[in-house]
RNA sequence: GCCGGUGUAGUUCAACGGUUAGAACAAAGGACUCAUAAGCCUUGGACGGAAGUUCGACUCUUCCCACCGGCACCA
């Protein structure tokens, strides 16, 4: 049963999809993209790593529909479990009133980053309750959920089980006793029964991004896995989705959770709470009687991806797929793994001081500013480190200093010597053009592998270019000896702008609405991003 | 402990076994002025250590040192 001695062959098996297949079926038809980042639990304000995701999935929403693809993008709330149960008695509030208050603070990035998520699904929302339950239902029919003893570590103190990893020394870190060994009886999900389906869709190409996980996920699946608890007696806790037809159990808060990627769409039944305000599919509901057919357009029919921090293996390609399977519904095409924000070379921690408010970073440098160094300067897929301090050198050099002087410098000539807008599509040069197709190509290139960082440097680069050709064409020269000539330079120059607008659009949204605005007035608008000191 | 990865200029990263190891940011100097004292040009600066394979190694092998990640009930 238990696989072993993997030979060559077998190693091939976590190889990513072929580039130029994926290219050519984007390039041939409209598909439908479903994408979704984790829900953040809500024990704890929104941080860097969030904000991280978030963009990610964002800029590629971004990216898809602009390219005409059909896009829903989720995003949402985990609010059930011990430690919100926990958080919320601490803090003497009510558990959902405290769910409410941090979910609030997610729905905020929402502005902050300018998202453009189609849907925010809480994990306490009735309908989403249902789908868990109905997941649950759909597991258990088919055989896969069975009541056995577990046997844990219990805190008396904390009053829940904990791990190994809880413990200083064998003892609480909290309370510094010796838990006790406690059986209760619980649900358990047969994901033992699993190993071989996991093995074969691990093997499928591209499900795991970057490829390196894919083999950590192959050698956890290998080693063997084991059925684990999947609900909690109520009694010891009590906030989480009633298990159906068991008035004394709740479900372990992951096996709620992980079904919001779906609940999301409105599975099971068309009941879902709606769509996000200024979401695009509100503008264009789906065809068909109900949402339901969402669940079928994008999870069914259309190409799903999911976005996740490195540590999400476990929960998102392997425990959710293998819900999946049980439950008899598509597996998730792709999961994108990405790493950890640190800074200052140490994790980021309160008692360190060293934590980056996402929100605070918008409030000093503006949304753009933030979703760019979050995409160009943070490694997708390995840790990064992140301090103010480079965050303020990227800011100066690449924003202030390069495309926001550049907008300045050209959109100043502009005003000054053309008599009216030059209108981007009539007047672009053929060297625009082709170098728009061209960069058009390698950004999308890059993206299709999530390399956001390289495929913004493409975009940089073309801002260099565009810079030393008018130290070299001097068209502010030109013009105190011929004007038309001059002219001319500057149309070309507002031409390529615009294609650099173009380009920015998925990764800062606001900023290339600002740009193309500001070239349509044919005016030099106000300072893009104002130089730190 | 087992498995995997990484160690290149002050910093973040590149480099089919082969001419003087490339960029970017930061630093220093210069000519210009449309621009946010921005932009452009120029300059200085690096292969963790040892041995080996090879005509030749940053690139392959072994060992050492350092760092990081994975090895299930924390979401």
């Amino acid at each position: 049963m238990i696989m072993k001695g993997r030979n060559a062959n077998d190693r091939r098996q976590c190889k990513t999809q072929n580039t130029k297949d994926t290219k050519l079926q984007n390039l041939t038809m409209t598909q439908n993209i479903y994408l979704t980042t984790t829900l953040p639990y809500v024990n704890d304000r929104p941080h860097l790593g969030h904000a991280l995701e978030l963009v990610q999935a964002d800029a590629i929403a971004r990216f898809e529909r602009g390219r005409g693809n059909e896009v829903f993008f989720n995003f949402g709330t985990d609010e059930h479990g011990q430690k919100i149960l926990e958080a919320a008695t601490k803090a003497g509030e009510p558990v959902q009133e405290y769910a409410d208050r941090y979910a609030a603070t997610f729905e905020l990035l929402r502005q902050g980053l300018d998202l453009s998520y189609d849907n925010f699904i809480r994990t306490t929302a009735p309908h989403h309750i249902l789908a868990a339950q109905e997941m649950w239902k759909r597991c258990e029919v088919a055989g896969d959920i069975y009541k056995k003893k577990y046997s844990g570590l219990y805190c008396v103190g904390c009053e829940r089980f904990v791990t190994e990893k809880d413990l200083v020394d064998g003892k609480c870190a909290d309370h510094g006793k010796e838990p006790v060994t406690l059986e209760e009886e619980n649900y358990f999900f047969r994901f033992s029964k699993y190993q071989g389906k996991l093995l074969d869709y691990l093997r499928e190409p591209g499900v795991i991004l970057p490829e390196f996980r894919c083999e950590e996920a192959v050698k956890f699946v290998e080693g063997g896995l084991e059925d684990f608890s999947i609900s909690r007696s109520i009694e010891k806790m009590s906030w989480g989705i009633p298990v159906p037809n068991d008035e004394t159990q709740v479900m372990y808060v992951w096996f709620d959770a992980l079904t919001n990627y779906i609940s999301t769409l409105g599975w099971p039944n068309g009941s879902m709470g709606g769509l996000a305000s200024g979401s695009e599919l509100e503008a264009r509901p789906p065809k068909g009687p109900d949402s339901k057919d969402l669940f079928q357009k994008f999870w069914v029919d259309g190409h799903t991806t999911q976005f996740a921090g490195k540590d999400q293996i476990r929960f998102q390609s392997l425990i959710w797929q293998a819900m999946l399977m049980s439950a008899d519904l598509p597996n998730t095409q792709r999961v994108v793994y990405h790493g950890f924000i640190n800074s200052g070379g140490q994790k980021m921690s309160k008692t360190l001081g060293n934590v980056l408010d996402p929100q605070a970073l918008v409030a000093e440098y503006g949304t753009d500013a933030v979703r760019y160094f979050l995409l160009r300067h943070v490694n997708p897929f390995d840790d990064s480190d992140v301090t103010p301090e480079r965050f303020k050198e990227a800011y100066n050099a690449n924003l202030a200093n390069g495309l926001g002087n550049l907008t300045s410098r050209i959109l100043k000539m502009a005003e000054s010597y053309l008599e009216e807008s030059t209108k981007s599509e009539a007047r672009s040069t053929k060297q625009a053009l082709n170098t728009k197709s061209e960069i058009q190509n390698k950004t999308a290139e890059y993206l299709q592998q999530f390399e956001f960082g390289k495929a913004m440097e493409v975009v940089w680069n073309l801002i260099g270019v565009i810079d030393a050709e008018i130290q070299e064409k001097e068209p502010f020269k030109v013009w105190k000896e011929d004007q038309e000539k001059a002219r001319e330079i500057v149309r070309e120059l507002v031409a390529d702008l615009a294609v650099v607008a173009e380009l920015l659009a998925p990764f800062m949204p606001q900023t290339a609405t600002k740009i193309t605005e500001a070239i349509t007035a044919n005016k030099k608008p106000e300072t893009l991003f104002v130089r730190k000191e």
